[in-house]
DNA sequence: CCGATATGTATCGGTCCGATATATCCGCCC
DNA sequence: GGGCGGATATATCGGACCGATACATATCGG
């Protein structure tokens, strides 16, 4: 996740690791603080894998810091991570940073990671109105209010998704082919 | 986390592994998969730092399983961790599980864990209007699209706070105090 | 000029994740 | 009755990420 976010960024312009924790922070608004701890090793780890490099600063001029440049092969490495989408618990903020370069991603592409999002965002809302139906005598207030407000916020999350696929097909002008129901993916049995 | 989430699930009654993470998953709503690469260790640690124990299965009939029950100890730590909350990134899930157990707080304890919550949403949400006021034109449709949402979730977590908040009022009898404008935790500056 | 705050890099211990291995039990269908 | 798929159950491994902290230097207000 951390990759993917460091090497978008470096993409725009080169950066050092106190920019990068940043301008990172801002975007995400609260919802994911960079840690200095996962920042900085990861910085040598991707210059170690060859996908950054360091920008030689040759004056040195006032404070020390270690600038660094995406390479060829990071912007590669950047388009293919962009594009792969999982099911996991992270992919929360990892859908976050993803948003955050959708422009440089095809339109097509685009779409069919907001519908991935939204179909993963259905199967989540089922298991909560399965466990609400199922089982919501077992539950006291607070924890029956936490389901609901988790259950409003993820309907809310999909309205917004909707407006996001709905602006990126009027975007192409491809209004002829209407969109199909998708089959939710991996979809969890929750009745047992 | 995983910690409190385990004491709180024992304190209602004695589980095991297994039970523990579906109930977990249930609860949260897949907003948080327990993983058991966590949850097993985590569970030795607790019974060699004694907050819980092993229930001896005499019979032993059937499938092997390590059953766990909460001490005496585990009481007292399972309370103080529920009381005792943060600003970190995580604390997003960890308010969600501290709710899920606010049966055992006192109401006043309640009041103030969620007042603490409102305030550090609140500052949240500052941050994310000031970015948007200062630095609108730097960002892409997409961020932006991001941030604003954020900004309307985070909204209306407040809003979902306060009728908590207020439930909790009501349910004391307590009308005479009025709620005092807290002084935002730990405000960052983003005005830089 | 001094102290507070911001900038900048770095590391440590620890928690948690995701994948995977292994084994047993149960229901079901042929 | 035999076997097979799926649910139950525990365990471990490498790695990602966190939170705290240390340690510098620059900047700015008073």
């Amino acid at each position: 996740m951390l990759e993917l976010a460091i090497l978008g960024l470096l993409k725009e312009r080169s950066m050092h690791g106190y920019q990068l924790s940043k301008r990172l922070t801002d975007t995400l608004g609260g919802f994911w603080r960079v840690s200095y701890g996962s920042l900085y090793p990861t910085l040598r780890r991707l210059e170690r894998e060859g996908t950054v490099e360091k920008v030689f600063d040759e004056q040195q001029v006032g404070r020390r810091r270690n600038v660094y440049r995406i390479t060829r092969k990071g912007e590669e490495v950047f388009l293919r991570l962009l594009q792969e989408a999982g099911t996991e618990t992270s992919e929360d903020n990892r859908f976050r940073i993803r948003l955050a370069f959708f422009k440089y991603l095809a339109p097509d592409t685009r779409i069919r990671l907001l519908e991935r999002r939204r179909a993963y965002l259905e199967d989540r809302l089922a298991a909560i109105k399965d466990t609400l139906r199922a089982r919501r005598e077992r539950y006291d207030t607070y924890t029956l209010s936490l389901m609901e407000h988790g259950q409003v916020s993820t309907e809310q999350d999909i309205a917004w998704l909707d407006g996001l696929i709905q602006a990126e097909r009027n975007r192409t002008g491809d209004g002829a082919e209407r969109p199909r129901a998708r089959r939710a993916l991996r979809r969890k049995e929750r009745t047992a």
